[in-house]
DNA sequence: GTCTATATCAAGATAGAC
DNA sequence: GTCTATCTTGATATAGAC
């Protein structure tokens, strides 16, 4: 019994080493430019080996992402818990803030938007669009109620909210700014949180009529 | 003498023409997925004879981004001379929209933010950069400007300003809005400009002591 | 399940005739 | 400058021994 408990946890901690490997290589180079070579030299095994675990590059990709969102679920329900947080605006930019360190930090995967193989790939799998419709639903709840008290724009269709927030995630601004090299990580991050809940116009500048 | 000018401009005529269908190809693919023998195929020759026009893939997405931005750079210029936007802040929401609207039509073409030797082809075609810098100067004065006549929030970086409505150019919530298929052209681009220049949170929501 | 060695293939680029 | 045919390479995936 131990015994085969034991090959179950080498097992799991292989696959995490991959898993690792793979996130990282995907938030540095991107899922084109990552080459299953590179993973196997990472992780320190013959290639051959990775495709027992993993059936493709696809799969491999699926494996990254489902650990991200799984990291973001995590965060929400923390946040969810977190006293200090007094609106659901406060809770949403601080899951904003959480997912731009994730990325400065160079753990945040990079899919592109228009891969087809890849995208038919986590259409298919299950697991990942599991975990996707949770962090959605979260997410959601927080938008309607945030509209609903007042600390988020009431006009603009939840989805577009969400969406507007998942691509924080892969925002370019990040790195273009990061590559700039005249800010530090928590100033970029701050500055990124005004543009992205206060918007580029001074505040009062446009829509003068609306109420307050 | 006319006969070479004809020349001439037939042989500018075929070169419009892979631009046109590289800059297609870019929008609706992507650099990685797009094939040089796509290419060929949608203009209609043969793949050597592409290459006796552009050296290689990474000319060709050149020559296809040196369009769009002399696109911009145009759109600018007329929008310089148009009455009809007051503030700085009209004119650079009525460039954002022109750009959204490029977007929707599938003509703006996409590149990978992470391919090394198509960036590092692109940082060495003294045109591209050209270009991108007119551009930049350009926007950086209206961005400028409208700061300091308190339509734009003075208390960001021009520079942050700047690299958010390059980052628009490509936005993914925009072809995520199109594919769910709920909103028009109009409404999808309305709402983005809504999200980009007066931010997520309902205004007045946060920062409570910004004066006015 | 791990390895070495190899099959397979897609795609960028070129040779050489016209 | 256009074509057909070919070269070359890099990368996914697999065969088969241990």
């Amino acid at each position: 019994m131990t015994q085969v408990s034991f090959k179950a946890q080498m097992l799991r901690a292989r696959e995490d080493a991959i898993v690792t490997a793979v996130n990282r290589l995907l938030a540095e180079k991107g899922f084109d430019a990552m080459t299953v070579d590179a993973v196997a030299a990472e992780v320190g095994i013959a290639k051959a080996s990775l495709y027992k675990h993993f059936s493709s590059k696809e799969a491999l990709a699926g494996a990254a992402m489902i650990g991200v969102l799984d990291r973001a679920i995590a965060q929400v329900e923390t946040l969810q818990n977190d006293a200090s947080h007094a609106t659901e605006l406060d809770r949403i930019k601080a899951l904003t803030r959480w997912t731009m360190q994730v990325q400065l930090a160079g753990e945040m995967p990079s899919l592109p938007a228009q891969n087809s193989a890849l995208r038919a790939a986590l259409m298919a799998n299950k697991t990942y669009l599991d975990r996707l419709m949770e962090l959605s639903d979260l997410l959601g709840a927080w938008i309607v109620a945030g509209q609903q008290s007042g600390s988020l724009d009431p006009a603009l269709p939840p989805e577009v909210v969400l969406y507007t927030l998942f691509a924080k995630a892969c925002d370019p601004v990040l790195s273009l700014l990061k590559a700039g090299g005249s800010y530090t990580d928590d100033q970029i991050i701050e500055m990124l949180i005004v543009t992205c809940f206060d918007g580029l116009a001074r505040q009062g500048a446009d829509a003068p009529a609306r109420p307050r």
